[in-house]
Formats: structure tokens, sequence, C-alpha cells
DNA sequence: AATAGTCATGC
DNA sequence: GCATGAC
């Protein structure tokens, strides 16, 4: 998934969001603080969903995730327009520095925060010290404004198209399902989610020798055309970058390799959305299962999880917890 | 107390 | 090997 994402969009109380969403990624950031910012993402997200528009602190208070010290800034930028808080930290230049350093990927803020206790504040200034940056780091600078792009719903299709044939043709037994917000019905998204899968690689049977060469194979693939970067490659998963044609920005790509067994839950789970996941898994616990993205597992009396149950299909997942079957276009939640 | 797990990097 | 950082 994308590094800036917002649960803000659409309804009536989108500003307030916005700002809820700019102190989180100040408390990420440069207070290095994850709980704060966790913490301002869940009202962010409590508000956006809340279809009436709050019109006093006090209103919003009775949301989950909203207490007293948001309370009062929804009230100081209801009655004034904008936040004091906010105001500072625009006019910090040290603040500014590090929140753009950390929108290059690979760049997180104990190393914006070092780039920064060395000058480094603009990305003018990281094209001259590259020899400050790892691999990742210099891609992330490279694609810099790239990466910030959406990626059209039709690119992702061909994206999609030729990692299939180009897996396909090195074994006809590979499956591969694009997930994330694309799986959705999207028509953008941020980056590209592929899972794909091999019925020599199940979870209890070990075929050790060949599994290990299941994801390199389809990369070294890739690689004559469609990827242009590794980021990263084990055996299991795989982050780069690809770009489809010369004139198209580089996007990033990801690639997870997961034992047939596990595919449908993998599936479930890395289509989404966040919330929607949340509500499943909670559903499943209602009925006695615990759902994760490895398995669906009945849980006994004891509390104890049993061994996972048989899952062929998506749909069987819904069918066993009793949850009517959601098409993915309908898990934007 | 706060999500999990994989990979790269540096000691 | 292990801890840390980033995703």
């Amino acid at each position: 998934m994308s590094k800036r994402k917002n649960p803000c969009e659409g309804k009536g109380n989108a500003d307030f969001c916005e700002f809820l969403i700019e102190l989180a990624e100040y408390e990420r950031n440069v207070n290095r603080n994850i709980h704060k910012y966790n913490a301002y993402r869940k009202a962010a997200s409590v508000l956006a969903a809340h279809h009436k528009r709050i019109e006093s602190g006090d209103e919003a208070k009775k949301l989950n995730g909203i207490g007293e010290k948001i309370a009062r800034k929804i009230d100081e930028y209801l009655l004034t327009g904008k936040l004091k808080k906010l105001e500072n930290i625009h006019h910090d230049a040290s603040a500014q520095a590090i929140n753009l350093l950390t929108r290059v990927s690979g760049i997180g803020p104990v190393k914006a925060a070092e780039l920064y206790r060395c000058g480094i504040a603009t990305i003018e200034d990281l094209n001259k010290n590259q020899d400050k940056l790892n691999h990742h780091q210099l891609i992330g600078l490279k694609y810099f404004e790239d990466f910030e792009k959406k990626i059209p719903r039709s690119e992702i299709k061909d994206i999609e198209n030729k990692i299939k044939t180009t897996a396909k043709v090195l074994d006809p037994e590979y499956t591969v399902t694009i997930c994330g917000s694309y799986r959705r019905g999207k028509s953008e998204s941020g980056d590209i989610d592929a899972l794909i899968t091999h019925p020599a690689l199940c979870g209890y049977k070990g075929n050790k020798k060949n599994e290990e060469k299941l994801l390199q194979n389809v990369v070294d693939a890739l690689n004559n055309g469609l990827v242009t970067e590794v980021i990263s490659v084990g055996e299991t998963k795989f982050m780069g970058v690809c770009r489809l044609l010369q004139d198209l920005p580089a996007r990033r790509l990801d690639i997870r390799l997961i034992p047939t067994d596990q595919y449908y839950c993998a599936m479930l789970y890395f289509t989404g959305s966040d919330v929607f996941n949340k509500t499943m898994r909670a559903h499943a616990l209602e009925k006695g299962f615990t759902l994760n993205e490895y398995s669906l597992r009945p849980v006994g009396v004891t509390g104890v999880p049993g061994e996972p149950v048989p899952i062929s299909s998506e749909e069987e997942i819904f069918d066993y917890m009793d949850y009517p079957y959601k098409a993915p276009q309908d898990r934007n939640m």
C-alpha cells in the first residue's frame, strides 16, 4: 500500500480529518511518536465514517477515538478556522524538512532526522548527497515524483496481464492475483500488490528446493521488460519498481509468494479495505473462528484455535462464518 | 497498551 | 547472530 493515504475523503467532516492527518504525520515523522500518530489516524477515520457534520468538540468526543484533546482542537478549529499547533509546525523549518524527506520511499523518521542534522533539507540536497543513501532510498529519490502519482486502473490491468502471461509461460500452474484497491474496483491506486502461488508450494508439505526459486524465477522473467528495479527480494516477498511503457511513470510493485493452502485467506486480507478486514475478523470471532492472513481456524471452548479449515475459494471463508458474501467492490469501507 | 511480518543494513 | 528501520 502507498505511503500516504487519506481516510478523510468524502463527507462533511473532511476539514477536521485533514488537520488530524497532518498532526498524525507530524507526530510520526518529526516526534517519532507512533502512538500519537495512530491516535490521530483513528480519530480521523472515525470522523470520516461519521455522516453528520460535527458542530462542536463535545459532540465529536462522543465518538470512539476522540478524547478531550482532540475535542478542544475541533473547538479551536470551528472558532478560528485554524490550529495554533499546526501554524507553529508550518513555520518550523526542521519539521517541514523532515516531513518532506520522509516522503522519499525508504527514508523514515530516523533517517530523515539524521539527514537534517547533516544540513540536508530538500530533494535537491538529497541529489547532491546520494552517498548518504542506501539502495532503497536511492530508488525512492530517483522516482520521487513518479511514486506520488496515482496509477490508473487501465494501466494496472495491463501490468496484471503482463505478470500473468509471464508467469504462465514459465509454468502454467502459477496463479496470479492483483489485490489492494485495484481488486476493489477503484479507478486508481497508489501501488500494485500482486499475490502469486504455485501448487508446489503448500504450507504443510515442504518441497524446499523448488520453493526457493518460485518467486525468484518470476522476478527474473519480469526483469526482461516490466520490472526496472529491485528494492528487495527474498523467498516470499519482492519489492521493486516496474514501468509498463517508456513514457509512463515508474510504479511501485510488490509481489508475495503465498502457499496454496493460504492463498484465499491472503487474497481476502490483501484486498482489504483495512476497515473491512477488521469487521470481517470481528465477525469471525463472534461465530467462533479466528481469521488472519494465513488461515481460518475454529476457536475451541478453551479459547485455543484448532486446525485451519481447508479453504478453496474466497466465498468459502464467508460461508464458514455465515457472512453474506461481499464482492471485492463492496469491501470499500 | 497501542498490528504483523519480511527484508536490508550495520554492529 | 541480533537489533533497528522501513515498508
